[in-house]
DNA sequence: AGCACGCCGACT
DNA sequence: GTCGGCGTGCTC
C-alpha cells in the first residue's frame, strides 16, 4: 500500500496520512498539490510531503481526492526553509503554508447539489425537503448558500443529509482553479475571407455599409505588419465603434481569438546603469570584500548617499552570472519611483511581487519564478515574496533593514522577513545585503561583533549636505503666546521661507484623521470605542468618529453622551486638523495629504505622489509613509509637527524607532541642490534622542540605547517570546493569564515579566493579556520553546482557559 | 482553526 | 414541545 503525508493550510502542528495508488505514488513528488476530504465535509487543498508506505496505525486513511499539479509547484528549499519557520516561531507548517501560497493556489470548495434523476415519492419528504426538492426543478443545482436563502436558516446540513439518505440528492464537489491567465482578444478574417486575392469580393459584399468597408480596409494595413491584431487596437486605429466589429463577426467575416498574456510584462528600452561615484564605488568594493568572508554585510549609508546605485551594480552583476535576486522593501516603501527606476535598469528581468497586485498577478510571478523565467529573475516585494520558489538564489536585499513592517504580527507565522530571508539565503548559499540610514539596534549590534561585515555610506549624492535640523521648542512658545494653533512662529516663518523660494514642504504629523479624542468641557468625558479600550477619533471629512482597531464608526454626537453638554472639544491633532489649519494660514497655497485615508486602493498613492512631483501641491501633510522612498527634488523644508507622541510611546523600543523616523523624514529634505532644513516641535528639545537626531550622531544613539538594553535585558542581549491571550470574558483571561504566569515563573523564575494588561486593553470586544519571557543568550532556545509548549499543553487541559486564544510570538519586536 | 455533535434554557 | 445557544472533541 502506498500512502502520503500532506500539509494542510490549519494551525495543526501534525501532517496527515491519505492513501494513494501505486499510480500515484509514481507520479507524486513532494512540494505538488493535491485536494482531500478533510473532515465530514470539507476539501482541502494540502501539499505533497513525503510518500511512503507505512500504514498508520489507529486509523484509517482515507483516499486523495485530486492531483492538482503535473510538477511540484514548491521546492525542497522551500520545505526545509518552512521547517525553520514553523520551529523558529512556533508555529505549524500548515500555518506557513498558508501564508506561503498565492491563496489561488489554495483551492476552494464549492458544495453544489444535484437532484438524483427519476425521484418519485414525493410524500416522503418533510416540509422543508420539499422545498428544496422543488427548488432543484427549477435549477439543476443549489449550492449550500442558496439552499441557506430558501429556507431561511443557517444548519441546512441535517436536511441535505437526509435528502441524502433518501437518495433524493447527491452533492457534487466542483473544485475549480481560481487563477485565470488573462486571455487578449484578437481579430481575425474567418476562413474563405483570409486569402488576399478575396479582398474586392469582400469588399463588394459590403458596398452598402460604408463603415464596415473602411473597417476591412484598416485590418488589411495593420495586417501588413505581420503581427496578430487586437480587437482594441483594430477598432481604435479605424475609429470604428464596436457595433461595426460585431456587425462583421454576426455576418461570419470575422473572428475573434485569444492568446494567452502574461500580465507582467515590460515593453521599454533599458539603459546602461549609472557610472558609481568615487565614494559609491568604494562602497560597491567593500561590500565585495566582506562577503569573501561573511554570508551578511549591513550597508549603512545616510539618506540619499545613493545607496540604490550600489544595490543596481551589485544586482547587475549577479543577474550576469545568472542568479536569481530578490530585492525585498517594507511595504510602504515600495513606490512607483522604484519600480520605474529598476526598470529602467533591468526591464524584462524585473518582477514585482507585492499585496497591492491582483491575485493572478501574483500566481504569474510564482510560476515565472518557478520555471525560473527570465522575467523572474529580480524579485522586487514586500515580506511575503521570500516565500517564492527560487531555485537558484544569488543574492537578497533587504533594504531600510530597521523598519518595523518587515516583522508580521498576525496571523502567524509571525516571521520577521529580514531574519526569514537571511535564513533562506543561507539554505541557497546565497549573501545578503542589509540597507539603511538607520540601522536596528540589533543588527547594527551584530555588525559590530563582526558577525556581519559593515560598510558605511556617509556622504550624500552630489555631496548636498545632511539637512540642519532645527528644534523649536512648543513650550516657549506656548508661554510666550507664540503659537497659532499647531504651529510656532518659527515654523510659519520657515514654510514662508520656503514657499517665497517657490520650493515644496513636507509636513509630518504621525496621526491620521482631525483630532484623536473629542472630549466634553464641562465634565471631562470623551466618547469610547464600545468594542475596544479606546477612546474614538473624529474625522472631520466625514463628520464621524472612528475607532482606528476595530473600524467601529459613529456620527459626531451634538452632545456629551454623559452629562448631556453641547461643548464638545476636540484634543490632539491629526493630520486632517494640520491640514485645516494650513488652508487658513496659507490660503493661496495649495496643500495636499497623504495618510492611510486619502491612499486607499492600488493607485492612491501614485495621484498624490504624482501631483506632489509634479509641483501641484506646494504643502503635503503626511503620516509616517511619507518616510519612506520617496524623493522629491524641489522639498527644502520638512516639519514634524510634534515629537512627543513618539518618544513617549511605552515601548522598549521607542527611542530608537523615534530616532529613526525623524532622521527619515528629515532625509526627505534637500535632497538634490541645496542644503534641507528640518523644524521639529517639541515639548521637550533636550530630550536625548532629540539631541541626537538634531546633530545627526547615530553612534551615540546606538551606544546609549544598547546600555539600555544591556541593564533592562532587551535585545539583542535578551531574546523575547511574548504571549497573548484573548478572551471575551475579562475574568477569565485575567484567572488565565495569572495561572499562566505563575506557571511559568516555576520554570523560567525572573525571566518572565507579567501578565501586564496593555495599553488598549480591549479590542473587538476582545480583553487581552500579556506575558513576556525574556531569555538569555546562552540559554537554549529549543528546550525553552520546549518548556513553553508544554505549559501552554497544560494551561489548555485546564477546561475553563480552553477558550482562551493562545499566541506566542517569537522576537515580537 | 473549523465544524459537527451534544446537552441545557427561552420561545412558538 | 422545538430552536438554537455554546462547550467539547476531532480532523488522516
Amino acid at each position: 500500500m502506498n500512502y502520503t503525508n500532506v500539509i494542510l493550510p490549519i494551525p495543526l502542528q501534525k501532517l496527515f496520512t491519505y492513501k494513494i495508488t501505486a499510480a500515484e505514488a509514481n507520479f507524486l513528488k513532494p512540494g505538488m498539490r493535491v485536494a482531500v476530504e478533510f473532515g465530514k465535509s470539507k476539501i482541502f487543498t494540502a501539499l505533497v510531503y513525503n510518500i511512503h508506505n507505512t500504514a498508520p496505525v489507529g486509523y484509517e486513511a482515507k483516499e486523495i481526492y485530486q492531483i492538482l499539479d503535473e510538477v511540484p509547484i514548491v521546492n525542497e528549499l522551500q520545505l526545509k526553509h518552512w521547517e525553520w519557520i514553523a520551529s523558529y516561531y512556533m508555529c505549524s507548517l500548515g500555518e506557513v503554508f498558508r501564508a506561503a501560497l498565492p491563496s489561488a493556489f489554495l483551492l476552494e470548495s464549492e458544495t453544489e447539489i444535484q437532484l438524483v434523476a427519476g425521484f418519485k415519492n414525493e410524500e416522503l419528504l418533510s416540509g422543508e425537503e420539499f422545498l428544496i426538492f422543488e427548488a432543484l426543478q427549477h435549477q439543476s443545482q443549489l449550492s449550500i448558500s442558496k439552499i441557506i436563502e430558501i429556507l431561511g436558516k443557517k444548519n441546512v446540513f441535517p436536511i441535505i443529509k437526509t435528502l441524502i439518505e433518501k437518495n433524493v440528492i447527491v452533492v457534487k464537489e466542483q473544485i475549480y482553479e481560481q487563477y485565470k491567465p488573462k486571455l487578449v482578444k484578437y481579430i481575425r478574417l474567418k476562413e474563405p475571407w483570409s486569402a488576399s486575392e478575396r479582398l474586392s469580393e469582400l469588399l463588394e459584399t459590403l458596398s452598402r455599409a460604408k463603415k464596415q468597408r473602411e473597417l476591412i480596409l484598416t485590418y488589411f494595413q495593420l495586417q501588413s505588419l505581420k503581427k496578430p491584431i487586437k480587437v482594441a487596437q483594430l477598432q481604435e486605429k479605424a475609429s470604428a465603434s464596436s457595433a461595426v466589429i460585431k456587425a462583421l463577426l454576426d455576418k461570419d467575416i470575422f473572428e475573434l481569438y485569444f492568446i494567452q498574456k502574461d500580465r507582467i510584462s515590460f515593453s521599454g528600452k533599458t539603459s546602461e546603469i549609472k557610472e558609481l561615484t568615487a565614494h559609491q564605488q568604494e562602497a560597491y568594493s567593500a561590500i565585495k570584500d566582506t562577503f569573501n568572508t561573511k554570508q551578511v554585510t549591513l550597508l549603512k549609508g545616510v539618506t540619499s548617499s545613493g545607496k540604490t546605485e550600489v544595490y543596481v551594480k551589485l544586482i547587475k552583476q549577479l543577474l550576469d552570472d545568472g542568479e536569481q535576486v530578490l530585492y525585498l522593501l517594507p511595504e510602504i516603501a515600495l513606490t512607483t519611483q522604484l519600480i520605474e527606476r529598476l526598470q529602467h535598469y533591468f526591464g524584462e528581468y524585473l518582477s514585482v511581487f507585492h499585496s497591492k497586485y491582483s491575485m493572478n498577478e501574483r500566481v504569474e510571478v510564482w510560476n515565472n519564478v518557478l520555471e525560473n523565467k527570465q522575467k523572474a529573475q529580480l524579485i522586487l516585494g514586500a515580506r511575503s515574496s521570500l516565500f517564492l520558489p527560487f531555485s537558484n538564489l544569488g543574492f537578497v536585499i533587504v533594504d531600510e533593514e530597521h523598519e518595523p513592517s518587515f516583522k508580521q504580527f498576525d496571523p502567524a507565522p509571525r516571521y520577521h522577513a529580514r531574519d526569514a530571508a537571511i535564513v533562506l539565503a543561507n539554505l541557497h548559499n546565497a549573501k545578503v545585503l542589509l540597507g539603511s540610514a538607520t540601522p536596528s539596534v540589533e543588527t547594527f549590534y551584530n555588525a559590530q561583533q563582526g558577525k556581519y561585515g559593515l560598510v558605511e555610506l556617509n556622504r550624500r549624492f552630489g555631496d548636498v549636505l545632511l539637512p540642519e535640523i532645527e528644534l523649536v521648542d512648543v513650550k516657549e512658545k506656548h508661554r510666550k503666546k507664540r503659537m497659532k494653533g499647531h504651529f510656532s512662529d518659527r515654523l510659519l516663518e520657515m514654510i514662508q521661507d520656503a514657499l517665497d523660494e517657490k520650493e515644496q514642504v513636507i509636513l509630518f504629523q504621525n496621526r491620521r484623521g482631525f483630532a484623536p479624542v473629542v472630549e466634553c468641557e464641562t465634565c471631562g468625558v470623551s466618547p469610547q470605542c464600545p468594542q475596544c479600550d479606546v477612546s474614538l477619533t473624529f474625522h472631520s471629512f466625514r463628520k464621524e468618529l472612528r475607532c482606528h482597531y476595530c473600524g467601529y464608526r459613529q456620527a459626531m454626537p451634538h452632545n456629551c453622551g454623559a452629562c448631556g453638554s453641547e461643548k464638545l472639544n476636540t484634543k490632539g491633532f491629526g493630520t486632517e486638523q494640520i491640514e485645516a489649519e494650513l488652508e487658513q494660514l496659507f490660503p493661496d497655497t495649495s496643500i495636499g495629504r497623504m495618510d492611510l485615508d486619502t491612499t486607499r486602493g492600488k493607485y492612491g498613492y501614485q495621484k498624490i505622489i504624482g501631483k506632489f512631483e509634479a509641483q501641484e501641491i506646494d504643502i503635503l501633510v503626511g503620516t509616517q509613509m511619507l518616510s519612506k522612498g520617496l524623493d522629491f527634488a524641489n522639498v527644502s523644508l520638512v516639519g514634524i509637527m510634534s515629537a512627543d507622541s513618539m518618544l513617549n510611546f511605552p515601548d522598549f523600543r521607542a527611542h530608537e524607532r523615534s530616532y529613526q523616523l525623524m532622521v527619515q523624514v528629515a532625509g526627505r529634505a534637500g535632497r538634490s541642490k541645496k542644503r534641507g532644513k528640518v523644524a521639529i516641535q517639541t515639548f521637550n528639545p533636550y530630550h536625548q534622542i532629540l539631541q541626537q537626531v538634531s546633530t545627526n550622531s547615530y553612534n551615540e544613539m546606538f551606544k546609549e540605547q544598547l546600555d539600555e538594553r544591556w541593564q533592562y535585558h532587551y535585545p539583542p542581549f535578551y531574546r523575547i517570546i511574548k504571549i497573548t491571550l484573548r478572551h471575551k470574558d475579562f475574568i477569565r483571561v485575567d484567572e488565565g493569564a495569572n495561572w499562566l504566569g505563575k506557571s511559568l515563573t516555576t520554570i523560567f523564575k525572573n525571566q518572565i515579566l507579567g501578565p501586564t494588561t496593555p495599553a488598549i486593553s480591549k479590542i473587538r470586544n476582545y480583553f487581552i493579556r500579556h506575558i513576556i519571557i525574556k531569555i538569555p543568550q546562552k540559554q537554549s532556545l529549543s528546550a525553552t520553546k520546549a518548556n513553553i509548549l508544554r505549559v501552554k499543553n497544560s494551561f489548555q487541559a485546564v477546561k475553563q482557559f480552553r477558550s482562551i486564544k493562545f499566541n506566542i510570538d517569537v522576537d515580537s519586536y
